[in-house]
DNA sequence: CCTACCGATCGGTAGG
DNA sequence: CCTACCGATCGGTAGG
């Protein structure tokens, strides 16, 4: 028989699991761990057993995605296809994450200033850079005549803004397929809206 | 002289001021009422002179853009211009509340959900139907073969959310003019980011 | 994992 | 517009 079974593994990704809902639906500072007790099916205390603190919740679900996010684009950034195929790898894959990891995206991108130091911190530089390595692909996207010129970061910050907007559709009755919503996503943010593109 | 002198007005534009910049940073729910009152220069007790509650600050900010929103929109979808140049008025529009009435517009956008009822459901309502009237242009630019064949929802609330994402414009060094802001987001979210349409 | 409880802070009121 | 204060609720702990 060994020492100690862990069993709180398991447990205390139940409670971010709950917790990822619950922060989504009300916010953080409007939910309360009595709250997120009654959702997990425990009493408030004995939250205390599975996590630290209601702050390490917070951390353990931001950056979850967040990490995720860095190491995908790092490898798309890598691989060796044009600078609109990796835009549109990119765009594929945030709508995936929306889609699919919707509490925990929708937590990082709304949440992530309610996380406190030297969390903070961390946060903003890593999203800092992730907006700067996007925006590097975009630029070298212009050089090579592949990409309108356009202020990348207007054109970074539309994505990341409308990919967390999709919250709409999550709602809603998800009359569209997860692949109709990517491919439709693409279609405006690479090639827009107008079909003649006369004037 | 008279019974009354009204300065109400006036300071409780001035709370409302303080208090949408309070929100955006922190949040309705980790705004407490002694934080607007250390903004606004008075004891905590003391704003209940102007303001009868906190939930009442949180529905005079957001239905102020609310309405200014839905005001504009039913004045862009009566003029008799294309379809396309009223989506691109809607961008401009919005990108300009974003701009010049950023805590509010943000307010509304982030934090509605802390509206207690009625107040609630008569967002949403009214949330809804703006949405609705908006798709209703896109699909007519569609019918008239002047707009491609997008899911409508998908491109409204992309539009939608991409101006609600230029929070990060805002913050930062402002080193773009309002007007090549404007015309950067209406560059891409109606032509796209491709140079040559080859594929 | 629960009962019992802590100090702190919340939105808001009484009274002047 | 302030002092003084209210009941409720917060995140978290002690002890078993």
């Amino acid at each position: 028989m060994p020492k100690k079974a862990r069993p709180k593994a398991t447990k205390k990704e139940f409670i971010l699991k709950k917790a990822s809902t619950l922060f989504r639906e009300k916010g953080f500072a409007a939910s309360s761990m009595r709250d997120l007790a009654d959702d997990v099916g425990l009493e408030a205390a004995s939250l205390y057993n599975h996590i630290q603190s209601k702050s390490e919740i917070l951390q353990e679900i931001i950056f979850k995605s967040a990490n995720e996010c860095s190491i995908q684009l790092e490898a798309i950034n890598k691989s060796k296809i044009s600078s609109v195929d990796k835009v549109e790898s990119i765009i594929r894959f945030h709508t995936q994450m929306m889609i699919y990891n919707f509490d925990h995206y929708f937590v990082m991108t709304h949440e992530w200033m309610h996380l406190s130091e030297p969390y903070l911190t961390t946060f903003i530089t890593q999203r800092k850079n992730y907006v700067q390595q996007f925006e590097e692909i975009v630029n070298k996207g212009i050089q090579k005549k592949e990409i309108k010129p356009i202020l990348p970061y207007v054109f970074v910050l539309n994505i990341l803004s409308a990919v967390s907007g999709l919250e709409f559709w999550h709602r809603s009755k998800q009359k569209t397929t997860p692949k109709q919503l990517e491919d439709n996503m693409v279609l405006h943010l690479i090639t827009g809206l107008k079909l003649s593109s006369k004037k």
